[in-house]
Parts: structure tokens; sequence; C-alpha cells
DNA sequence: TGTATAGTATACCGATTGGTATAATTTTGC
DNA sequence: GCAAAATTATACCAATCGGTATACTATACA
């Protein structure tokens, strides 16, 4: 790992929750460069311009969480319990540094739908990603006869997605966390009534 | 109506879907002057700054989809299909002018969440009143005996609106319709069950 | 209709925006 | 340890940011 890959890495992971708190166009070059400690020279010499750091660090929060699903649905051999892993970090989000200023795919969505070409595409990719994590786990509590076969699992995670993410933003807006506990009994709701 | 009060209202009017697509921060005030054909004087001379447009466009927003919706409402006497008119609306937003950009609540929330009191404030008051508005409707259907006394309104308030902004973060940013209904099935399925 | 006032436009302000050219400094391979 | 290359800092750029002072113009009321 070279200086620069190790800066390069310094830089997404300081300008992440950054961007995730302020999106893209409130996170200025000024704000980069506080919160890095490095100056605008250092910081264009490793990216190509804002865009990049942005792309770079939407990558990173949404690795991180990703991550985090992994490990502990690893940890649950029952593919119900697999989905649940999805509640129990939503529930207490702000707990979770990556999720500190809310979730990035829905941040990302939402901000980028109608500004800028290219996060939306990460997103749209992220979401993408979610709902095929979804259907996997579904696919192998199907073939392990813990998953009935008799539901749209594609309907299912787009469900399941919309209320994490609506609860997210109920929670994070209000400042209570009564709409994101109601959406994520519903979540759990919905997952005790795809297993047998 | 003094010629002062129809310009912000004019100003307000332009404006309102420009904040809605780009937000608070992407929205420059040159975009206000260009949206509305005005200079920065007359922008000026009639609100104190970007700030209080912002939020009057935001609030013109929201009573935009709210007389919709009361309006929709009247014309259904049974409290189920009252709540099925959030559904209607929202499954084909995109037609709706006044929610081209996507939800007023759901964009101002997630951007104002961390980095604009005032507007976090208007858009937490907002779902407020959307809860509000929800359990006005149960209680009456409750009256009518139209729905079932045995669950709690806040909690399927909380999930139903989770759900409804969760499928249109989904629409906006796939740009497919698949999420969106999906999420609409699923809020639709609890409307039937608390209605007798 | 004349005049006070309300409303709008012009021209400007300092600060900050994203970005770049170049100089100074580290790393790196030899 | 030295030279070449890669990396970081400095100093600057034009453009735009939100906002204001002031001059002009239209409106409203006597």
């Amino acid at each position: 790992m070279t200086k620069a890959e190790k800066t390069r890495q310094f830089i997404i992971e300081k300008t992440a929750p950054l961007f995730n708190r302020k999106g893209y166009a409130g996170t200025s070059l000024s704000d980069i460069t506080e919160a890095t400690g490095l100056t605008k020279g250092s910081i264009y010499g490793n990216f190509a311009g804002k865009d990049e750091v942005a792309l770079a660090a939407f990558d990173h929060n949404f690795g991180l969480v990703g991550s985090i699903v992994k490990k502990r649905m690893a940890e649950r051999p029952k593919a119900a319990d697999k989905l649940k892993v999805y509640l129990d970090i939503y529930s207490e989000f702000m707990k979770l540094p990556a999720l500190n200023g809310g979730c990035p795919v829905l941040n990302t969505s939402v901000e980028a739908d109608d500004t800028h070409d290219a996060l939306k595409q990460k997103a749209s990719n992220a979401i993408d990603a979610w709902y095929k994590a979804i259907q996997s786990v579904i696919k192998e509590g199907r073939e392990k006869k813990e998953i009935r076969q008799k539901f749209d699992e594609k309907e299912f995670a787009g469900a399941f997605i919309a209320l994490i993410e609506g609860g997210v933003m109920l929670a994070k807006v209000t400042g209570k966390t009564g709409g994101l506990k109601a959406a994520m009994k519903q979540a759990e709701k919905m997952i005790d009534e795809i297993a047998k």
C-alpha cells in the first residue's frame, strides 16, 4: 500500500461521515480540507475532484453497512433471523458510526435523484445489491424449507426496504423512535409471515 | 391582495418545485431569480433571505399535497377508502405536479435533519400533521364501526408513512416502479387488516 | 392628479465556491 | 545516500455564493 493509497483511504474515511451528514451539495472542499487536515493540493493529487471523493465516500459508507450486515448474518443459521439482522441494525442505527448521519442509501438517493447522475447511479446500484442480498437469503431459506415458497420475493424485498428507509427518515427528522420502531415491527411481521 | 403579496406568492410558486428537486443547499439565489424572472432586489424586498423563501416553498409544497389528499378523501365515505387515498396519490406521484421532485416531506427531512434546523422543524411538523390526519380517519372509522378497535393507531400510522416514503425513494432513484408498488401493496394490506 | 409609499432593478460588496499551476517536500528504487 | 518520481503545500484563478445600499418605478390613496 503506497503512501498515496493510504492518503486516499484516509481522505475517504474522514470525509465519508461528512458527505453522509451534509450531502454532496452541502459539503464543500474546505469542509474536506478541514476534516482531513490536508490542503487542496493533496486532495486534488489523489482525486480528480469533489465528485470523485463523494463517489468514493458513498462506496465506503455503503460498504461499512454491508460488512456489518454480512458479519452478523453469518452468526445466524436461520433465514428469518438473517433477515432480522437488518431490523437489529436499523433499530439502533444512531449507535452505529457508519449510520450516524442516517442511511447513506437513503440520503444519497434523495439528494441525487434529480441533481447528480453518477451518485444516483451508485445509490440505485446499492439498492439493487440490497434486493439481491434479501432474495439470496430467501432462496437459501427456501432450499432449507425454512421459508415459504408461495410469495413474490422481489415484492417482499421492496416493501421491506421501503419500511426500513422510511423508518430511518422518521427517526432522524422527528428525533423520536416511535415511527422507526413501528416500521421495524411491521417488517418483523412480514418476516414472520414468510417463515414457516 | 396587494401587489407585493401577489409577487410573494408568485415567487413561492415558481421556486417551490425548484427547492423540491434540488434541495435547499442545491438551490441558489440565481436559480431563484432565473425561475421567477425577477431580480435579487425584488426577491429580498419580499423575503428576508433564501431561508425564508425555502421555508415558504416547503409550506406551499406540503399544502398542495395536503389539499389534494383532503379533496379526494372527502369524496370517499369509508375510512379504509380514505386511507387508500394516500396510496392512489403516491402510486402515481410522478404525475402530480406537486410531487414532481418527490415527496417534499421526505426530501426536506433527509436534507435538513443534520443541516438546517428551521427546515427540519417544518418537516417534523408536517409528519406530525400526517400522523394526526391518519389517526383522525381511524378514530372516525372506529366510531362508525368500520375500523377495528384493537390495534395501536400511532403504530399503524408510523409504519404506513414509512412504507409510502420508502416507496417513493425507491421509485425516484431506481427509475422503476417495482419497489413503490410493492410498498403500496403492503400498505394496502395493512389497511385491509384494520378494516372490519 | 399629485404625492407619499410600496415595490423592483441596478450595481455593488466581501466571502467562498471548485479548481489549477507551480513550487516545495517526501518517498521510492537503485 | 542520491536522483527521479510521486506526493503535498502554497498561492492564485475566475466564477459564484448570499446579501445590501441605493436608485428608479409603479401603485395606492387623498
